[in-house]
DNA sequence: TTGTAGGCGTTATCAG
DNA sequence: CTGATAACGCCTACAA
């Protein structure tokens, strides 16, 4: 379809090597011959097959980003700050979506790595060591961004541990008796990765330990609203808050709340995770943590490159600052 | 870095065209050949460079979308059906991020194409008879979704215009006396491709000449909040209800009006554009216009593909149904 | 200033 | 059953 600098050779009646010295610039090239060619050129559109010039010297110059459940609007936003970074260091990326199922995760991270691309970025879905050992056979640059799924792959996140104790501390200096932690399904660990999950159950567990005159809870399941209901009219009077592993499950328990006329944070507080971007577009402003998505974004494309670029590379676990947004559900 | 075909060769002592036929099973080898090839194979986790391939036999399957601002979530909801249909025909799909700017926006595409991708979905952020000059001497199949470009590209959309005529009339019928019309900034006009508001703008002013007995008021601007302020506080006792072109606008006059501790429908009525995934979290429950995104997203794929497979294709302009969902903010 | 030759990894064709 | 050989489009020596 396009032309080829081969066709534009013939149609100049020069070589191929003489086109590519007036396109590119390397040698030099009498002036009308180069006229000629970049005139020629211009008139076809042409445009370098980059498949073939990565063929060549082995470089893409692209890295892949797999991204779950767009809906979900969790790494969303990081894609942005990904992209611009890439850009800033000459590369390309390459977003490819995976619906939420462990198969599809591989399937793309295999994809993008038969395109040659030179690096990926994943917050995973799939866990484990055999999904560590087909990611360290892939032989290529990869970090992960959230979830871990070992230590000798390089991983960029919050920690998410100490963010899930403040938050409790937060609640607790409100003189909240009860707390609830909201999470995803616990059945699926050990076939999903909801390694952040865990890291802010486990905070919220020893921080409960050190508050141990406060009651608490822990709600992991699809259903989760008839617990939550269970729980609020099971004792009326009790001043209870719902720590949220996920902005999400916040969102979807004060809409809930809501319909139920109850008032945030009169009848019960509400604290989130993420501070996804559209909490912007709710009120009562949700108290909620920020794991600084955008700066895990640029930090994953930092530490992608540098993987890249060196010869010898051992993996990291890169922790970077959260921040806990005391706003107005609490 | 990853082994070759040629390594194979090498190592099991036969040639490359053996080696090809035991892996991708063309002809007949021998079986114990085949055995070690396929072991060698294994072991060294062959994965063959689909650059080479693609270079070839001159297909990449291959399919590149460029997304607008993900912050504002139109479009983002079609990613996931774009994947699932073009993976359905066995395309994989390369999903770019375009930072509002238009010079990215073409510079992507261009990226998209240098990178052979065999198909371009974008909603474009271009426009004018400059860009489709760009597109057109890509000789690339290209779609564009949402935003029209010029009717020498296909187009998948819905009947923006006719949607705005009735989501008036059901303004109309729940008796206000007063729409604005709120929209994105007009100044940008033939700059930027606002091609979907446009039209809605052009269904509302249609309707309105219908029903001459109610004002009526157009607010285009960056800053809208304070039009929205004096329209409301300039005649408290008029029944007024914002019609606003995409959800966002109406979220943050919501926010806005529930600020001013003014009740939605009671004091305002409000409607939107698109039924963006948020809404679920949202109450009361937005009245807006299902602008079918995954519908689009779908034909989209459908109809780029069958540019890819066509000798003889000539551009088409799909419309889609769309649908007035009257919810609790009229 | 220009051209020739070889290679990147894969595939297709044709001949043994 | 197996193996040369050429080709895809680009790039880099090396030679003229």
């Amino acid at each position: 379809m396009a032309i080829t600098v081969n066709q534009i050779a013939q149609k100049c009646g020069v070589s191929r090597t003489t086109v590519l010295r007036a396109l590119n610039g390397g040698g030099s090239v009498k002036k009308e011959t180069k006229e000629k060619i970049l005139q020629v050129a211009e008139e076809n559109n042409y445009r370098p097959n980059l498949l073939a010039r990565s063929l060549n010297h082995g470089r893409t110059m692209s890295l892949g980003v797999v991204t779950i459940n767009i809906e979900n609007m969790y790494f969303v936003q990081s894609l942005n700050t990904i992209n611009k970074e890439a850009d800033k260091r000459g590369y390309f990326t390459n977003i490819v979506v995976c619906d939420e199922s462990l198969e599809w995760e591989r399937k793309l991270i295999r994809g993008l790595a038969e395109r040659q691309m030179e690096g990926i970025m994943i917050n995973p879905l799939n866990q484990g060591s055999e999904f560590e050992e087909f990611l360290l056979s892939l032989h290529i640059p990869i970090v992960c961004i959230g979830n871990q799924v070992s230590e000798k792959i390089t991983t960029v996140q919050v920690n998410e541990m100490a963010a899930a104790m403040d938050a409790v501390e937060l609640i607790a200096s409100k003189r909240y008796e009860q707390i609830v932690f909201v999470c995803p399904p616990l059945e699926v660990q050990g076939q999903q990765n909801i390694y952040v999950h865990e890291q802010r159950l486990k905070g919220f567990k020893a921080a409960m330990g050190i508050h141990c005159g406060l009651h608490s809870e822990v709600v992991g399941k699809k259903e989760f609203l008839p617990d939550i209901e269970r729980i609020l009219s099971g004792n009326p009077e009790r001043r209870t808050a719902f720590l949220c592993s996920g902005d999400s499950y916040a969102l979807t328990i004060k809409q809930w709340g809501e319909k139920k006329n109850m008032k945030i944070p009169e009848d019960f507080g509400l604290m989130g995770f993420d501070d996804i971007s559209v909490l912007q577009y709710i009120s009562p402003k949700l108290t909620t943590v920020s794991t600084n998505l955008e700066g895990v974004a640029a930090a994953a494309v930092v530490e992608l490159i540098q993987q890249i670029d060196s010869e010898e590379y051992s993996p990291k676990s890169i922790i970077l600052n959260y921040k806990i947004l005391d706003r107005d559900t609490l």
